[in-house]
DNA sequence: TTCCAGCTATAGGTAGCAGCTATAGGACAT
DNA sequence: ATGTCCTATAGCTGCTACCTATAGCTGGAA
């Protein structure tokens, strides 16, 4: 077995397709053909199904991705420990971050990372909180930012901000004011995310509190999703108000604060407590929180930051 | 980086000796020596201290080390769970079946297939027979049984068994013989599945040949519920005679065998051509047609069997 | 149906590299 | 000093990963 062609399997799967998988590697499709025949023939089956127009693992191949893309990571890491060791400041950091929180506190986060290290390649995903989770456990991540609380006992993690949710409708709906009681939902048709995801949960025990339940019209299980179903009219929706200030502007939207109570949940940093933090990891975690405090004590910020070259052009 | 050293590290870091480190991985001196020194190169550091009589480790090769020896760990049990795959020591597979068929075949099926590979974990969809198909074609299933003849250009098709069809009536309906006629049908009201159903068409193609319209006073997509309708007198049905039997216990249904002619359609495994098919569903296919040639010679084993613990009880 | 586009597999030739043996060169023990 | 034990270097060889060209197959369009 040989790591490159372990390097291809990968790029195979990923794309599902040899030839794009060729070029993505930069070599050509022949080359990639025999290094994945060779491994197949090594393993004694097939990993993929070559089904004409598309490649799709089989079963054999999806236990041996599992596997195959957790030992490249840990030859990455190898590389990594070493090169912080020697004070670079370069290396790979991937980071696993709430959908929502991720609009409006990665974008500021991300600036300042990159300038502070601009050598480090750093990659974000925007998840489910669940999916962080898994992600930090199965070592795909080297830093989360989900949901609090969070008991895992392989996870430390890290207060970072509370987020206050709000209610969002239609420009058109008429809600009658500018703020709500939780228990006029009762009265509205709600867009809200699958059962199985933390928000919805959230918003149904703070629902149930408030002796109110909501009328689901809609499921959808991203927030931008939902967003547009709101601002095409089928409901109003219940959303962590950070996030949907960052995305008002351009959209048909208005923004109700709610209250008695306010729905509030807490976000945090999250990490494998028995891993080892790199350099990088340390800093990102430092500067989310310096992010934070800024974006709390002048929210505009990060909007103001956003449009620099039009302001440019204008003048 | 390569694959071959990190292995050349790994030895040596064992050993703490090169000439040993290179005799156990069979290479020579000279070749290890300058394989550690590529990697060295590569990582931009020492990772060994020759100390003249003995090599150790440095810092850097020590935090090296840690991830070196996971990713190794991981590479073999990639390896591993193929390997244990093609045992059929775990896996999954995942089967389509007619809902008729699954009646009276899958219970004896999966338990001779469990007792033979009780590591892989089966699954088995009852479905209709498009879904079977719909099923295959999108990957969703490994293996389906659904009616034949089936022309797809995908798919392969192995006949299993032939379903005689049979008249099913309420206990109280008075049909007046313990065979009938196709053409005794148009005196009856029958419940019959949707239009869209395979074993629908079939009826209808089978009435119309013996020039009879049926009446059909209602229609329900399940055989089981068309069963439970039949059973509580809103009409009668053709169905599997070997699902009917396998449902009549405790059912107030009479059974009565059509003839002139006796309509009947045929069974069978169908699979994606170009799938590979592992252990698990080439047994599964095996054990099919064995167990379906067992319930053909003796219709009652599968009964026997059943009630293994009662029988154990009473003695 | 036929044809074309898109894909993977195979064939044959080339170059780069991991392998070898032989040996140089350094560290330690006697 | 000198022999022993070790790693590094030199020079050669054979394997193989790579390339281009092309065959063979499939699925969708005309």
């Amino acid at each position: 077995m040989e790591l490159r062609q372990i390097e291809y399997f990968m790029a195979v799967a990923a794309h599902q397709n040899f030839s794009r998988a060729a070029e993505h590697v930069h070599v050509s499709q022949p080359s990639l053909s025999i290094q994945i025949g060779g491994l197949e023939k090594e393993l004694g089956t097939r990993l993929f199904d070559r089904l004409g127009r598309k490649v799709v693992l089989t079963q054999a191949g999806e236990l041996f991705h599992v596997h195959a893309e957790r030992a490249l990571r840990e030859l990455d890491q190898a590389e990594q420990v070493v090169q912080e060791l020697l004070g670079a400041k370069r290396g790979r950091l991937v980071v696993g971050a709430l959908s929502t929180v991720n609009s409006y506190l990665i974008a500021p986060l991300v600036s300042r990372f990159k300038q502070r290290f601009p050598d480090i390649h750093l990659q974000v995903h925007a998840q489910a909180s669940a999916d962080v989770v898994s992600g930090l456990l199965s070592n795909r991540l080297d830093i989360g930012i989900c949901l609090l609380p969070l008991t895992h006992p392989q996870l430390t993690t890290v207060p970072l901000l509370e987020e206050r949710l709000a209610l969002v409708a239609p420009a058109g709906m008429n809600i009658g004011k500018r703020r709500a009681r939780m228990q006029d939902l009762a009265r509205l048709p709600l867009v809200l995310m699958p059962v199985d995801y933390c928000l919805r949960k959230m918003v149904e025990a703070e629902c149930a509190k408030a002796g109110v339940h909501p009328q689901v019209v809609l499921e959808m299980s991203s927030p931008e999703g939902i967003l547009q179903a709101v601002a095409e009219g089928t409901g109003a929706t219940i959303l962590p108000e950070l996030y949907v200030r960052s995305r008002l502007p351009g959209m048909d939207l208005q923004l109700i604060d709610l209250y008695d109570p306010t729905p509030r949940h807490a976000v945090g940093l999250a990490y494998l407590t028995k891993r080892h933090r790199g350099l990088a990891a340390e800093e990102f975690a430092a500067i989310c929180h310096t992010t934070m405090r800024d974006l709390q004590s002048d929210p505009e910020r990060s909007r103001r930051n956003r449009p620099r070259r039009r302001a440019a052009g204008q003048k």
